[in-house]
DNA sequence: GTAGAAGTTGAAGTCAACTTGAAGTCAAGC
DNA sequence: GCTTGACTTCAAGTTGACTTCAACTTCTAC
């Protein structure tokens, strides 16, 4: 038979607050058998599963994306350290990508901002949209950013 | 007499929804005059703080944030280009941090998550926080992060 | 058998940054 | 004078990821 641990002994192996256990339990990223009671009685391997989930916010996923990762576990047995890094492995890119948007964005900083153009008609700093419309020369400023600020607007001045 | 523009005409130049403007106007980052009937009237200089305001957002500023470097702008006179690339400055510092974070996370992909040890002890992409406690050798793995997940929990399964 | 800790549920609250809606006002043209 | 469109305020709704609360139950120890 396999350890059950309780929800307290869950949220101090895992930092993760018993209210935010049962909200993931409710989004389905972690489950738990119940005792007779109605206690809940969690498989040591969710300890595993919280690990990768804290890992998977640092790197900026959101729950929906971390269960969606979650979901490509396979069923029925318990999965290997191969199993899980495959899930990771996506990241790499993401992070790839991000760090490409930021150096982009920072490196405009000293061109853009730096001398003090940020109100001009089509500054990228204030207007990164541009860019991905229209990738002239000199363009590639900011690949799609990852966090993406929904609906950002477009600024134009004078 | 210096040009005043419409709700209309700021949200249209600005890319900012009207919604968007009050609410600024609310929170004190951008203001505007009152015609005798009770409208806002803004003056041309508010494009110039929206674009650094749009710029400052993509940098992943808060708003509040962004109002503070507004405050330090010159009171009684316009600012100038050099005013604006001061306030600007700060955000390289920070860029630069984020991106050292996001480069220590993503190498840390391929030694710890790459190998499948995500659930270790004290493995460090999901337990970034003891590193900043006691940075060993081999630590230094991820600087304060800047856009802080706030309360981050520890992990250490099994 | 009873106190107290630990756990349960469901509903509501929080935060940021807005948006949406309702109900009313102002301004311009005819 | 009236319609129409632009605008006003204030209140409430939205989203994501939780937390907090109230009211109740279950388990453990003595």
């Amino acid at each position: 038979m396999t350890v059950r641990l309780t929800v307290t002994e869950v949220s101090e192996r895992s930092g993760f607050a018993p209210s935010a256990l049962r909200y993931y339990e409710d989004r389905g990223l972690v489950d738990a058998t119940r005792t007779p009671g109605g206690r809940r009685r969690y498989d040591r391997e969710v300890l595993r599963r919280l690990a990768f989930i804290a890992a998977a916010k640092h790197v900026g996923l959101s729950l929906d994306e971390i269960r969606a990762s979650l979901d490509l576990l396979p069923e029925g047995r318990t999965p290997t350290k191969r199993d899980w890094s495959r899930l990771s492995r996506d990241w790499r890119a993401r992070l790839d990508a991000e760090i490409e948007a930021l150096e982009a964005l920072r490196d405009g900083l000293d061109g853009c901002i730096g001398c003090g153009c940020l109100s001009l008609q089509r500054c990228r700093l204030s207007n990164p949209d541009d860019v991905l419309a229209s990738r002239g020369p000199g363009a590639a400023f900011l690949p799609a950013p990852l966090h993406p600020t929904p609906d950002r607007p477009r600024v134009t001045p004078e």
